[in-house]
DNA sequence: ATACATACC
DNA sequence: TACTGGTATGTAT
C-alpha cells in the first residue's frame, strides 16, 4: 500500500509543488526542466518546508485510505456494488440532456487587457502580477512553463524575458462588465464565476432565435473607435461607416483563430449574419465579445455545467467546442476525461485517486464501489456523478454572499503593538467594504499565518450582528490577544493577517435572508432536471432545518430589528417580482428570526394605532434600535470597569447561553414542528424529538408556496411562527415575571457581552436587547383574544383557531396558485423524470450533491430555481413531491 | 460553533 | 528578497 504515495506521479517532485500543466498552452513543455527550476527555486524556503509537510499530511491520509483499503472484504466491495448500482441507475434515470449550458472563459483575461492596451506586450512573454505572485500569464510565457499562481520571481527562472505587469483591477472589472452586457443578451441569469468566466444557459435563447429574422443576428464589425457601450443587440444591419477587422490580442501559436474574423475583410461596413444554431449563437457571442472589447474569449457548450466547463478549456483560446446532447457521446466525453479536468477536483484528490489506480473518469466509474467505501458520501456520490457525465443542468442564480473578508502579508511582523494596528487597519477595511455592501455578520474570523506558513484560524461568534470598524475590532483585537497570550514570551511572528466576517442578518433586518420553500418555486426557471439530482441537496436542507430548529429552541431570540416600516400587514409583503425583491443580498436569518422579526413589526404597527396599554412596550420596541444600543452601552461601563487599551480587553465569551428569552428556566421545550410541548431540558432528547417530527411530516401531503420569496416569511408565521412564538412569549412571560428586575442587569451581563474599551468610544457588541424587546411585547402577537388567521394567500379570515385546520386551507390555497403560475409559464419544465427516493429524505444525508467546483457548491434546486434553498423550514420535501 | 483543508480564479 | 487574496465548502471535532 505504499505505492501508490511517492511515485505515483514518478517525480520525486512534492505533487504539489510540480507544475501543473493542465492548462489551456502548456502542452507538450518539457517538465522535468521546468520542475527542476521551480525546485531550485524554492527548496529550502521556508514555503518549502511547509509545502514538504503539507504534503506529508496528505500522504499520510493517502497512506490511511490505503489501509483501510487492504481491509475491505469481498462482501463488503460485493454489497458496495450493489448499492453503488442502485444510485447509478437512479443517477442514470434523472440524467436531463434538454438543456444547452454554456461555459465562456476569456482567453488569459487579464494578460490580454495588458495586452491589448499595450501592443509592446504583444510579442512578448508577459505575465499580470509581481515578482511574489503572477496571477495569470499570456500563451507565450505558458511556454516556458510560466503560469498563474506562480511567484514571480521563479517565472523570471523559467523566461528571464518575462515582462511582468502589474494588476489593474479597475480595468478588468470595467472589461467584465463590457463582457456581461453581452452575457445577459443569452441568458439574463447567467451565472458569473470570476470577472472573466460564466455559466450560460443558452436554452431559451435558442427557443426564440429560431424565429429571429437575419437582421437579429447580424452583427457587424468594429468601428475602429473603442468599444462602445451599446453595440448591435438586434437592429444594425446597415453598414457601419468605417469597420475593419482590428484583430485584437491573437495568440500567435493560437491553434485557432476567430473563423468571423478571416472572411471579413478591411472594407467599410464588413458585417456577419448567424445562424440559428448553438454553435452560431455561442460564435455570434463570442464575436461580438471581441469586438466590443478587442478580447477573445472562449466557450464549451454541453448539456449540463461541469461538462460544459470542461468543453470551454478543449479548444482555448478562442475557440469553442460543443459535446452533443447525447448520452452516447457524453459517455464517450468523460471515458477519457482525466479527473483533474473536472472543476472540484484538484490537487489532492487527484492523488487520492491516482493511489487508486484511478487517473481519469472511466476508472472513477469502474471504481466506484471501493471508492463508496473509502470516501465520504458526498465525495463519491461526486464522483459518481462525475462518472457518469452528469451535473446540474440549472443555473442558479447568484446567490448572496456568505462571508467577506481582507488579508494582507507583509514582511514579518512580530511587535504585537503593530499587530493590533495592523488589525486594525484590516477591520477598518473590512468595515467599509461591509457598509458598501450595507452588511452585518455575527461571526468574526481572525485568520494568522506566520513565517512559517502555517495557517490558523480563530473565530468568534456574536449574538448580534456587527459592521462597524469598532465592533469587528473589538473581536478580531481579543481574538489576536488570546493568540499572542497563548503564545507568549514568543511572538508571533505573523507573515499575513486577516479578518473575515460571516453569519450574515441583513443590516436593517428587514430581509429574510433565508427564503424557505417559497424560494424554490421563483418564477423563470425551472430545473427540469429535477429527480435525483434535484434530491441531492434537500437532504442537507433537511438537516439544515432541522438544525436551526435545534439551534433556536434552545438560544436567544433574535437580534432586535427595525420595528417600522415594511409592510403593515405581514402576509401582504411583496409580490411578485421575478428577480425583484429577492435579487440584492439578503443575509441570512433563520425562519425564527425572521418570525421574531414580523412579530416585531406588527406589534410596532399596532402600537401606532392602540397606543397606550403597551405604550412602554411600544416606546421600547420603537426605539430599540437607536436606544437599546445606547442602554447597553451605558451599562456595560457601569459593568466594565476600567476601559483598556489594545490588548487588554477583557474577554468575554458571547456564547449564547441556553434556552430562549432569557431563562434557563423552562423546564419544557415546544417543538416548532408538532407545537407540543417536549417535557425535557436535554438537548438532545428534544432535538432527536425534532427530528422525529421532521421526518414525519416530511412524509405527509404536500404544500408548497407562491413563488415569490419572500412572503414566506409570512407564511412561515402562519404555519409554524404563530403558535410557537405564542408558546414561547408565555414562556417568556413566565421568565419575564422572575426576571424583570434583572433586566438592566441582564443587559450587561457579560454573558451577552462582548464590550471593548480601547477607544473613546466604547463599543459594545452584545446587546441583549431582544430579551426584554421580546418579553415586555409579547401578550399580542398572533392574537389577544384568540388567533385570528388570515389566509396569506386568498387573503380571508379563516375561521378556525386550530392551526392544522388552517394551514391546511393555506396550503389549498398555495396548491391553487403554484398550480396556476407555474401552469402559465412554464408548463414545460415541470415534468421532472420521477424519482422517489424518499428515502434520502428520510436519511436526510442521502446523496448530499455538492456540486463539486468548489464555487459551484451550489446544489440544486429539485426542480425549480433555487434561489434559496428553506432552511428555517421543515418539509421542503414535500414541496419535491409536488413538483414531480 | 470552530478549526483546518481543499478548491477555484 | 520574493510563494496572493477573496470566497465557498467539506471534514472533523
Amino acid at each position: 500500500m505504499e505505492n501508490g504515495i511517492a511515485s505515483t506521479k514518478g517525480e520525486g517532485f512534492l505533487s504539489r509543488m510540480a507544475l501543473n500543466d493542465n492548462k489551456a498552452g502548456m502542452e507538450g513543455l518539457d517538465r522535468d526542466k521546468i520542475n527542476k527550476i521551480i525546485m531550485e527555486s524554492s527548496k529550502g524556503s521556508r514555503f518549502y518546508e511547509n509545502e514538504l509537510k503539507r504534503e506529508q499530511q496528505v500522504n499520510q491520509r493517502i497512506e490511511k485510505m490505503m489501509l483501510q483499503k487492504a481491509q475491505i472484504t469481498e462482501q463488503q466491495l460485493k454489497k458496495a456494488q450493489a448499492q453503488v448500482e442502485k444510485v447509478a441507475s437512479a443517477l442514470e434515470r434523472s440524467r436531463d440532456l434538454s438543456r444547452v449550458i454554456v461555459h465562456v472563459d476569456m482567453d488569459a483575461f487579464y494578460a490580454a487587457v495588458e495586452m491589448r492596451d499595450c501592443p509592446e506586450l504583444k510579442d512578448k512573454p508577459m505575465a499580470v502580477g509581481s515578482m511574489s505572485m503572477l496571477s495569470t500569464s499570456n500563451y507565450h510565457a505558458r511556454k516556458y512553463g510560466v503560469r498563474a499562481a506562480m511567484p514571480g520571481f521563479i517565472a523570471k527562472k523559467l523566461c528571464p524575458n518575462l515582462v511582468i505587469v502589474p494588476t489593474n483591477f479597475d480595468k478588468y472589472r470595467a472589461v467584465s462588465d463590457e463582457i456581461r452586457e453581452i452575457f445577459a443578451d443569452y441568458d439574463p441569469h447567467f451565472q458569473p464565476l470570476s470577472l472573466d468566466e460564466a455559466y450560460l444557459d443558452f436554452t431559451d435563447h435558442l427557443d426564440y432565435r429560431q424565429s429571429w429574422p437575419e437582421s437579429s443576428r447580424t452583427h457587424h464589425f468594429r468601428a475602429s473607435s473603442t468599444a462602445t457601450g451599446e453595440e448591435q443587440s438586434e437592429l444594425p444591419q446597415e453598414a457601419l461607416p468605417e469597420v475593419k477587422d482590428l484583430s485584437p490580442v491573437l495568440f500567435e501559436d493560437s491553434p485557432s483563430t476567430s473563423p468571423c474574423l478571416l472572411g471579413s475583410g478591411g472594407g467599410g461596413g464588413a458585417f456577419e449574419v448567424f445562424g440559428t444554431s448553438v454553435e452560431e449563437a455561442v460564435r455570434e457571442m463570442r464575436f461580438r465579445i471581441e469586438q466590443k472589447t478587442m478580447l477573445t474569449a472562449s466557450a464549451g457548450i454541453a448539456p449540463n455545467m461541469m461538462l460544459a466547463k470542461v468543453c470551454s478549456d478543449k479548444n482555448k483560446p478562442n475557440g469553442q467546442y460543443r459535446l452533443p446532447s447525447t448520452r452516447e457521446a457524453v459517455m464517450d466525453f468523460v471515458h477519457n476525461l482525466p479527473v483533474r479536468k473536472v472543476s472540484g477536483i484538484g490537487k489532492v484528490s487527484e492523488k487520492m485517486l491516482n493511489a487508486l489506480g484511478i487517473s481519469s473518469c472511466s476508472h472513477l466509474g469502474q471504481q466506484m464501489a471501493l471508492l463508496s467505501l473509502l470516501f465520504s458520501e458526498t465525495a463519491w456520490h461526486h464522483f459518481m456523478e462525475v462518472s457518469l457525465g452528469l451535473s446540474s443542468t440549472y443555473i442558479p442564480r447568484h446567490e448572496d454572499r456568505k462571508s467577506m473578508s481582507t488579508e494582507r502579508t507583509f514582511k514579518e511582523l512580530s511587535k504585537a503593538e503593530e499587530q493590533f494596528s495592523l488589525c486594525r487597519e484590516l477591520c477598518e477595511d473590512l468595515a467599509e467594504d461591509m457598509k458598501k455592501e450595507d452588511l452585518k455578520g455575527k461571526t468574526v474570523t481572525l485568520k494568522l499565518k506566520n513565517v512559517n506558513f502555517e495557517v490558523k484560524t480563530r473565530a468568534l461568534t456574536l449574538l448580534c450582528a456587527v459592521a462597524t470598524v469598532d465592533e469587528i475590532f473589538a473581536v478580531a483585537k481579543d481574538l489576536l490577544k488570546t493568540e499572542i497570550e497563548n503564545e507568549s514570551p514568543q511572538p508571533l511572528r505573523l507573515r499575513l493577517m486577516g479578518v473575515r466576517i460571516s453569519a450574515f442578518v441583513s443590516s436593517d433586518d428587514k430581509k429574510p435572508l433565508q427564503r424557505s420553500i417559497i424560494g424554490f418555486l421563483q418564477p423563470g426557471k425551472t430545473d427540469s432536471s429535477g429527480s435525483i439530482q434535484g434530491m441531492h441537496q434537500n437532504p442537507e436542507k433537511e438537516r439544515l432545518t432541522n438544525h436551526s430548529l435545534q439551534t433556536w429552541a434552545l438560544t436567544c431570540p433574535p437580534p432586535v430589528q427595525k420595528c417600522q416600516k415594511q409592510e403593515e400587514v405581514p402576509w401582504r409583503s411583496k409580490q411578485k417580482g421575478l428577480e425583484g425583491g429577492q435579487t440584492g443580498e439578503e443575509p441570512q436569518q433563520s425562519f425564527f428570526q425572521r418570525a421574531h422579526a414580523k412579530r416585531l413589526q406588527l406589534q410596532a404597527a399596532r402600537s401606532s394605532t392602540q397606543e397606550e396599554g403597551h405604550g412602554e412596550n411600544v416606546s421600547v420596541i420603537n426605539s430599540i434600535d437607536s436606544d437599546a444600543q445606547k442602554g447597553v452601552e451605558s451599562s456595560s461601563k457601569a459593568h466594565k470597569s476600567t476601559a483598556s487599551d489594545l490588548p487588554e480587553n477583557d474577554f468575554v465569551e458571547a456564547q449564547a447561553s441556553t434556552s430562549g428569552c432569557g431563562g434557563t428556566a423552562s423546564e419544557s421545550l415546544t417543538c416548532p414542528v408538532c407545537f407540543k410541548q417536549v417535557e425535557t431540558t436535554d438537548l438532545n432528547v428534544f432535538n432527536r424529538h425534532i427530528d422525529q417530527c421532521l421526518s414525519e411530516s416530511s412524509r405527509k401531503p404536500n404544500r408548497s408556496t407562491d413563488s415569490d420569496s419572500e412572503s414566506d416569511l409570512d407564511l412561515d408565521i402562519v404555519r409554524n411562527g404563530c403558535k410557537v412564538l405564542e408558546e414561547w412569549r408565555e414562556e417568556c412571560e413566565v421568565n419575564e415575571e422572575k426576571n424583570s428586575e434583572e433586566l438592566e442587569s441582564n443587559r450587561v451581563d457579560p454573558q451577552w457581552q462582548h464590550g471593548l474599551k480601547n477607544d473613546p468610544t466604547q463599543t459594545v457588541l452584545l446587546i441583549n436587547g431582544d430579551k426584554e424587546t421580546v418579553t415586555s411585547q409579547q401578550p399580542q402577537s398572533c392574537n389577544d383574544k384568540g388567533p385570528v388567521f388570515i389566509c396569506p394567500v386568498c387573503q380571508l379570515t379563516q375561521d378556525t383557531d386550530d392551526l392544522t385546520v388552517f394551514n391546511h386551507h393555506v396550503d389549498l390555497c398555495l396548491n391553487q396558485e403554484v398550480l396556476h403560475e407555474l401552469g402559465g409559464q412554464t408548463s414545460s419544465r415541470i415534468n421532472t423524470p420521477p424519482v422517489t427516493n424518499s428515502k434520502a429524505i428520510d436519511r436526510g444525508h442521502l446523496l448530499p450533491k455538492q456540486t463539486s467546483k468548489g464555487k459551484s457548491k451550489r446544489k440544486d434546486p429539485p426542480s425549480s430555481p433555487p434561489s434559496k434553498r428553506a432552511k428555517g423550514f421543515g418539509p421542503h420535501n414535500t414541496i419535491d413531491r409536488f413538483f414531480r
